[in-house]
DNA sequence: TTGTACGCGTTATCAA
DNA sequence: TTGATAACGCGTACAA
């Protein structure tokens, strides 16, 4: 068993005769240290292999360079490429990334939050869980200044950066398209109302159709967790009917493919008999036959925006503390799935 | 601007005149102290937020109970899969993870090392970059008793727990299910063979054809980097033949699907005038139409084995090291897109 | 230009 | 059952 104990600035100095803060002094370039001794030290250094120790150092500076990250999965395309961002964003200014999953569970956020508040990190990025209702776990980064971003899934109820899309323009772009391509009667497969983000996508969906001046049936919006299993059952519910809807909003690509799947098996044609839109634009919907219209959602830059405005934040040591909300931009992806004319 | 120090077992210690370390131990629920002490240091604690610091208990423990990661790419289905496993894995044991992008570079690579390292991460779990050929930024972990397990992207070159699927045997069969399927010119898509997994697949897909004495036809294997747009480029190459390939084994479903789509574009039948077989099974293997054949890839389980692989290095202190090689088992998915009588 | 001495917050050892 | 003290490795004010 291998014990060797690892080098310190200490076994240098002894070794070269110097002091431990010259060490340290020298292996930063610290103007104050003199060429050769920095040369002489960064050298012993470099062919005896020392690494920093970056917990004590951490611990003497009461910074750890690391952003943590509070996601519902990790495994859904969305959430990894937003994760991608994060990582991106942090590594650009020498930060680590130290990721955990809530899946959608509150009580495991609320362990998330305690993990990463006893590894001290400098910030955190979080997408709530779908049901957490009681925030009170995020106020303690609150209260130690560790500032919070907000990424997608967010709550008012925290006075914290928030970087998302506006839903409700996004529902309401994807539903008017839905409507300027002659549908008459448009459904909606929406997320769990417990999220804001899905209220809203709902909500520009509902204005899309009042401002059309088409009905409102409440029989026509189901609700249910997203999945490629929910969205079949709920198509078959909403393509079962005697009066079926000839267009169908759905808040993600998953449910979407989902239904043009079983429309197809039906033999109900899309998009000439069922227009289908979903949101995310996740690879899958490239994939399907025929190509899924959806709304682009950027992920990605979005990671890397939440990486950054955290790393802003640190910074920051106002009186005052406003929070800032960034609105990034979507775009309607309009396919063949959607296309009647 | 919010300037409250945190509280620390001093200040608990101070406020209830008592000792640090009774506070310390209080809090830990050290057999040696009175219960009507512990209760009222917890109760003292709760009542007043008291978080502890682990980057302290970190430094003074040696132990950061961190698991650091390394992959290519973050949001890439298998390894977000892999990644969501790692996670859950490490949390059991409650442990962090801390995630790293190689971006498939070498130099990326080394610098995730490095970080991890200075963090002082317990384990590592690895995928290798796919043109990485030194390896000597993980001997830091091995010299100082870090365990390190190699996920999926292996070498030879470093003496440490590996987990993977058996490439060969899986290239063997898909190779040989397109054979049985009837198909008498089998071409292969695949990865950079700077990467183990991909030779492996390779030798998998020549054996297959030695062994049912078909010719190998070096015209008929093209490597690249697995993108979609790769993938199109290469199955151009391919379908523009003469005389055509009749089967296809990609080494990922990214080429696969790819291929698909090229194929209908062009108007070739799949399967009937051209079989393909994927590998990974990620989700767009069943979005696209004709469902496409591919090898399972256990990806979750790898990165639960992965962690779980580390943890258990780290209890082990013998003064024989002997590397595990754990192979799970992949399956053959055989769909549409293949199957022709 | 270099060295001394202390503190970051926690825990383990030893003593009381 | 509790307390005093040292130590983890590093960085920095202060002294030399």
């Amino acid at each position: 068993m291998n014990n060797k104990k690892v080098l310190t600035i200490y076994d240098i100095a002894t070794e070269l005769k110097l002091s431990p803060s010259t060490i340290s002094r020298a292996l930063q370039d610290h103007y104050s240290i003199g060429k050769k001794t920095t040369e002489k030290v960064k050298g012993y250094a470099a062919k005896h292999g020392y690494k920093p120790n970056g917990v004590a150092a951490s611990l003497r500076n009461n910074k750890t360079k690391t952003i943590g990250v509070i996601v519902p999965w990790v495994n859904r395309p969305f959430i990894s490429s937003l994760i991608s961002g994060i990582e991106l964003g942090a590594t650009e200014s020498n930060y680590n990334v130290i990721i955990s999953q809530s899946h959608d569970n509150y009580d495991n956020e609320v362990a998330c939050a305690t993990s990463l508040f006893s590894s001290r990190v400098e910030g955190v990025v979080v997408s709530l869980s779908v049901k957490t209702k009681d925030f009170s776990h995020f106020d303690r980064f609150l209260n130690s200044n560790i500032p919070i971003v907000f990424a997608d899934r967010w709550t008012e109820e925290i006075h914290a950066d928030k970087i998302m899309i506006d839903n409700f323009k996004a529902g309401f772009t994807a539903t008017e398209h839905l409507i300027q391509q002659g549908c008459k009667r448009i459904a909606h497969l929406g997320g769990l109302l417990d999220q804001k983000i899905y209220r809203e996508r709902q909500l520009g969906y509902v204005e899309a159709l009042k401002q059309n001046n088409l009905p409102i049936d409440e029989r026509l919006i189901i609700h249910n967790l997203l999945s490629a299993e929910e969205g079949f059952k709920s198509s078959d519910i909403l393509l079962d009917m005697d009066e079926r809807p000839d267009g169908i909003f759905c808040a993600n690509d998953t449910v979407g493919v989902s239904t043009i799947q079983n429309a197809k098996k039906r033999g109900i044609k899309v998009p000439e008999e069922l227009a289908v839109i979903g949101f995310n634009n996740d690879p899958i919907s490239l994939i399907i036959d025929p190509p899924l219209s959806t709304i682009s959602h950027p992920a990605k830059e979005m990671g890397l925006l939440a990486a950054e405005q955290v790393l802003k934040r640190k910074e920051g040591s106002e009186s005052v503390i406003r929070t800032e909300t960034i609105i990034l931009k979507t775009e309607l992806l309009a396919r063949e799935s959607s296309i009647r004319r």
